[in-house]
DNA sequence: AGACGTAAATATACACTGTATGTTTGTCAA
DNA sequence: TTGACAAACATACAGTGTATATTTACGTCT
């Protein structure tokens, strides 16, 4: 009789299954190639067969979102605070760069999947319990998210590789003339120079934030 | 004969008129408000009349972002680094909160329009004048930039005023059992309870970031 | 003053989008 | 075997950005 048990699922699609086809997508073209009628058909089924398994785009969404989310790796609440957010900051911005199209939506929705609330509770409470006042973790946390996704938005919107950066820089020097911005110019310069390492400068700077967060903590 | 003047012009419209009408209509509607058809209804005009003044609508998107860009208050270059900083990102903030849609399309597309380059001049100027070396300028400037854009999404998502606020966050708290979640729900419950002012955390924040940066500096 | 060239406004049309609504179909429990 | 019911389907609608072709009205030059 199999009493209580999972529900039918008599076809072919499930929740989980639209839900990764739909990143599947958008990870191979961007966010403006995921529609409902591509992700129909990718799937092999008619563009209204969606809506028994998702709400609508916009909760399609908000899935894709939390399920970005859950390849974080969270923080353990008992962990070294220091060596957790640096852990969950790497990971992710791993994560943002495998699935280019996420930062925004992350950002810029207000929902609160599973994931992101389970996320949020780890990070909050590795922080209390290494000692940080709640405001001060919530403090905290916003200021290694900010630099994660202010780094990922940078990666994602320029070219990843170094020769890609140069030659990046190098086209975008001649639209700054020297006369009009001579620092803009410089910089940009200099940039088409150096040698370019994302993940060193990522790791730099969330360092600093790391440091402050420490020096602040044990201030108290 | 008015030699190499000011083109014709002859009717109503006007790349700039086209822009501003733009910008009014997502600060009254927000973005996905906006729409050629509605905007050119708002001009009294056919939809295909702004193509004469605007490429397409991502060209407008771009335009609409330089000019919000354009309303902050840059550094001036002989200036005291830590003010102009200070003064510009208060300034920014301000400017996207008056213009709640701006958010995600400045940090998410990577125009580069004559407002965009003029800021960003004046702030690396203003730094590398003041002896931060041009990296550590480019850094000071992200670090900056990403606390503004962090916070500023924080305040378009939630409700500004203190008594939304708690009323949101009370509204969100019973959707975060506190055996799943218990540091997440202590959280939440004592933002519901605290008095939320933007501005004051804002600015600690950026203190702080500021604090870092001249630390930094005085180290070389 | 009158004709002309040209840029701006228009009209029409196309390929899309998300999704509301109503129908068919396949599967499981009785 | 028979309902029941959820999942897949078909159709349709309002809305999107914009390509293309056409009309209109103005500044310039004779």
């Amino acid at each position: 009789m199999s009493p209580a048990s999972k529900p039918p699922q008599r076809r072919t699609l499930t929740t989980d299954k639209v839900v990764a086809e739909a990143m599947r997508l958008a990870d191979a073209e961007g966010l403006e190639g995921l529609s409902m009628r591509r992700l129909a058909g990718a799937l092999g089924v008619t563009p209204m067969s969606l809506y028994n398994h998702v709400a609508g785009k916009e909760e399609l969404l908000d899935a894709m979102v939390d399920a970005v989310v859950a390849q974080i790796d969270s923080p353990e609440i008992d962990g070294d605070w220091r060596a957790m957010m640096r852990r969950r900051a790497l990971s992710m911005r791993e994560v943002l760069m495998r699935h280019r199209w996420a930062s925004i939506p992350l950002i810029s929705r207000m929902t609160s999947g599973a994931a992101i609330l389970r996320d949020t509770n780890a990070t909050l409470g590795c922080l209390v319990t290494a000692g940080f006042t709640y405001p001060q973790a919530d403090w905290a946390r916003n200021a290694i998210d900010n630099h994660v996704y202010g780094y990922a938005f940078q990666e994602v919107n320029y070219p990843v590789d170094p020769e890609g950066y140069k030659a990046a820089a190098s086209r975008f020097l001649p639209r700054i003339p020297a006369s009009e911005y001579p620092f803009l110019h410089e910089a940009a310069r200099q940039i088409a120079e150096a040698r370019y390492d994302g993940i060193t400068r990522f790791e730099f700077g969330l360092d600093l934030i790391l440091d402050g967060l420490e020096a602040w903590k044990d201030a108290e």
